[in-house]
DNA sequence: TAGATTGTTAATCGATTAACAATC
DNA sequence: TAGATTGTTAATCGATTAACAATC
């Protein structure tokens, strides 16, 4: 049987190298080969051939990688063919700015949708996002379709929300908020714990 | 010789430990065993107990690891014990919303410094930080030995500062910025690339 | 043809996990 | 003592890299 399974750390790397020839290619660079596009992410040659190898045959040998032809692979492989209204929970600091982030929109990622508790906000447009009451979270999602919800909660209703936006039918959460989500397995999770970052260096000026 | 390096993906796992014995002290646990601590996170017991082995043995057979004493050791390692002072070069959104994220001041980190180009902002508080003109980057370095810098400036500007901070003596920086940055081999860089985690969704969605 | 570069196999490297003696 | 759990070695698993035939 076989079964070649994608490394996770080779899918963590095919936004790189979406980045890297959406670069070259609006820089009008035609070409480009295993190695100048692993020296742009300091990484070997042989593994951005190997990375790409796990989707098809994307080079012509003795020339390289045509720019636009690795685009627009690049692009389907990584789903940014389809245009995916994300909803985002809790607008508060962070919510705020992954909103205005803006590298979002021209991947064909929008943010269209808010929702929070304090009526203050509520009515406020943020981004391309009016935001909503907290209430209507199944309602959004049921009428738009949304299947990607961003969690940016306090901690103590995180897995609340979350318990709420699984059973209104979201498949996938990007959750900045640091704590383990209990939700059915076939939902993807992305946890983005930025205190590990950070933490990460002080441990290596210390050490 | 049988140099003992610790692995790369221990140190990441590092902060997570940390966080769960705090909150378990938090909650008067006093003895915890590999196997619900790793049942907190989703990783097996053996893997806690090596990862902690690099570090010395913190733990009682037949009995566990005195939470209280877990905390301590992992504050120590990661080099929590010392008071860092982080330096916010880019006040936008994203820089806001980091000083205002909060579970930092708890782990000893404070934001205590933020710069800016922009006329309006300079003079104003964000957090615990005033927020001073760019130009002064140097000088606010030096006379406050800051040596973690958080970058979130525009793409466009992110190298030549990163080459600032690294020449005014900054150790280690937090890229917020999707760029590889070029510096010195000597400085430590955590590149935080949102996009890539939401991109990582779109992707497990289509496939 | 000579030089360059891909795609892929096999070798290597590194991280996870199973197993178990030591010990509470 | 019997049951539980650590710390560590050895086995396994998975990812990276070296090597090279195929091909432009």
């Amino acid at each position: 049987m076989a079964e070649i399974r994608t490394p996770a750390t080779t899918i963590e790397r095919l936004p790189l190298y979406y980045r890297c020839v959406q670069k070259l290619d609006s820089k009008g660079v035609d070409v480009i080969s295993s190695k100048e596009l692993g020296a742009m992410i300091e990484i070997p040659s042989t593994q951005v051939r190997k990375d790409l190898s796990y989707y098809g045959e994307f080079g012509r040998r003795g020339v390289g990688y045509e720019v636009k032809n690795l685009v627009k692979n690049l692009r389907r492989i990584l789903g940014l063919d389809e245009s995916w209204d994300l909803l985002l929970v809790g607008a508060g600091n962070l919510g705020q700015a992954l909103v205005n982030y803006g590298g979002f929109k021209r991947l064909g990622l929008n943010i269209n949708y808010a929702l929070d508790i304090d009526q203050d906000k509520i009515g406020n447009n943020l981004g391309a996002a009016e935001i909503h009451q907290l209430d209507q979270l199944e309602e959004i999602i049921a009428a738009n379709n949304i299947n990607i919800a961003i969690l940016a909660v306090p901690d103590e209703n995180a897995q609340q929300v979350a318990d709420r936006l699984v059973a209104a039918g979201v498949e996938a959460i990007w959750n900045f908020v640091p704590i383990r989500l209990d939700v059915p397995e076939d939902i993807e999770v992305r946890n983005e714990d930025l205190a590990i970052g950070l933490i990460s260096l002080t441990y290596y000026l210390s050490n």
